[in-house]
DNA sequence: AGATAAATGTTATGATGTAACATTGACAAT
DNA sequence: ATTGTCAATGTTACATCATAACATTTATCT
């Protein structure tokens, strides 16, 4: 249980500075903890895509985690990065991020979360905050018309602190 | 101005019973009087693909619209749908609905708001309310991030209220 | 070892979206 | 009326994103 526990609660990590090898290398441990309760399997794609996703600083298309694959060895037809980030998304290890069809690395796997993400049209990188399932608007909105919510959506773009800062328009 | 006027401000209307004819005329009539205040051409594609949406209760994906386009005798190659829905999103005639790459017709056109919508996987149709501008926690993360939120996207899949009364499950 | 379910390999194709450039049409200025 | 200009449309050709379908391999259970 404590093995799972993620470095931080804070939200928009991604927009801060932070020691992002230790971040990575805590969420990958999370994910084999969580996997190893669960039953689940993190093979080698799977596993090598996550990598992927907790390296990169921006999300990724499905295509450019296809052709790292294929660089580091792997089988590269589009079915293999799909599925692997199926089961990633599937099990909350990753997200997807509709507006921009690219994927990211949770930052709470294991906790069940309506994920919020901070689109940076500047530099590409994206931050993802959250609420509990059950508050938030939608809820409130979906109780009020009785619309029952299976899955959210919650995407905002526009531009982060540190690139204002740095190129103030 | 009053002729901007729409029929109601009750969100959710397309899981409403109401007179579909007579909303998708106002609604015509109120996107006419905007491109007349505001000096934009409601040419004939675009108000075609505006009539398109809004008869249908459900959103329509840009090659349906384009196959519609075809049949009403215009040219149908795919720029021509993506253009004119470029436009009717730009001036706040319709949306798109990002998790299923499709696009509906505003029901509160000229009026400034973050839509938010109600995607039901049974029927298919959308229902589109709204928040303020400013209001709302995706604003409020933003703010205490620093973010500059430049367009949201809230979407939420499920059930509706019809659909859950005709098949319990 | 053999059964079985899950995962992966592979081919092919479907669905969605856009760049680039040519042509036409609207409209204002002279 | 003619011409300049810009917006809109026409057209070709691709780029990008995603999945169906079926064959093969691998893990796991009994």
């Amino acid at each position: 249980m404590s093995s799972r526990k993620v470095q931080s609660e804070l939200p928009a990590r991604a927009f801060r500075v932070h020691d992002h090898e230790e971040c990575s290398r805590s969420l990958m441990d999370a994910a084999h903890s969580i996997c190893a309760e669960r039953g689940l399997r993190l093979t080698p794609v799977r596993e090598k895509v996550l990598e992927l996703l907790l390296k990169s600083h921006a999300p990724l298309g499905a295509y450019v985690i296809l052709s790292e694959l294929a660089v580091a060895g792997f089988r590269a037809q589009p079915p293999v990065a799909y599925r692997a980030l199926e089961f990633l998304v599937e099990n909350g290890f990753a997200h997807r991020i509709e507006k921009i069809n690219a994927f990211v690395a949770c930052n709470q796997p294991g906790e069940g979360h309506a994920p919020v993400f901070m689109i940076c049209n500047d530099c590409g990188q994206v931050a993802e905050t959250s609420e509990k399932i059950g508050s938030g608007s939608l809820d409130l909105t979906a109780r009020a018309i009785g619309f029952d919510i299976q899955h959210t959506v919650v995407e905002a773009q526009g531009r982060c602190a540190g690139c204002r800062e740095r190129a103030p328009l």
